[in-house]
DNA sequence: GCCAACGTTGGC
DNA sequence: GCCAACGTTGGC
């Protein structure tokens, strides 16, 4: 099993809502890096939900893989913003996961407590301009990150 | 709302 | 293949 990171902004999609949904498809990825990590992932890994462009940045809570890589219909669609006109159903470009809930943090783990955190200076999130929306993270950062509160 | 950092696009 | 221009991300 491997750990990973996702970021959403909340206005669009929440913790709560992957919490009341029970599930959600991770639709809208349009970055090849991090379309890459997610056809890496695998049923059962864990993911930290990190809410970004809002008052309080940080990671919210854990979900799990339930579904794996698989195209991302919202290319297919003119009407939607993350419409591909490259793409064709023959040849798609852009694949989602399905992100199932798994635990909601009391409180969330701030980025400022990320960053303050010296074990983690390594880790993608916390380096300066990074902008990748979904990236790995190692066994011993997940170790770090979850000690460091939310599952209180 | 600002703006630095970054990824992507497109002309050459 | 280079790289300037552009659009987007995301912290502050």
């Amino acid at each position: 099993m491997r750990y990973w990171l996702m970021k959403t902004e909340p206005s669009v999609f929440s913790m709560g809502d992957l919490e009341r949904l029970g599930q959600s498809e991770w639709e809208g990825v349009r970055n090849y890096q991090a379309r890459n990590f997610m056809r890496e992932m695998s049923l059962g890994d864990r993911v930290f939900i990190y809410h970004s462009n809002t008052a309080v940045i940080g990671i919210y809570g854990i979900g799990v893989i339930v579904g794996e890589a698989k195209p991302d219909p919202f290319q297919f669609d003119p009407q939607s913003d993350y419409f591909e006109p490259r793409a064709s159903k023959e040849k798609p470009i852009w694949d989602l996961v399905t992100v199932g809930f798994e635990r909601l943090f009391i409180e969330p783990i701030t980025l400022n407590a990320l960053k303050s955190e010296i074990g983690l200076g390594d880790f993608a999130l916390v380096q300066r301009g990074n902008r990748l929306s979904v990236m790995p993270v190692t066994a011993g950062q997940w170790g770090i990150i979850s000690g460091l509160g939310g599952t209180v």
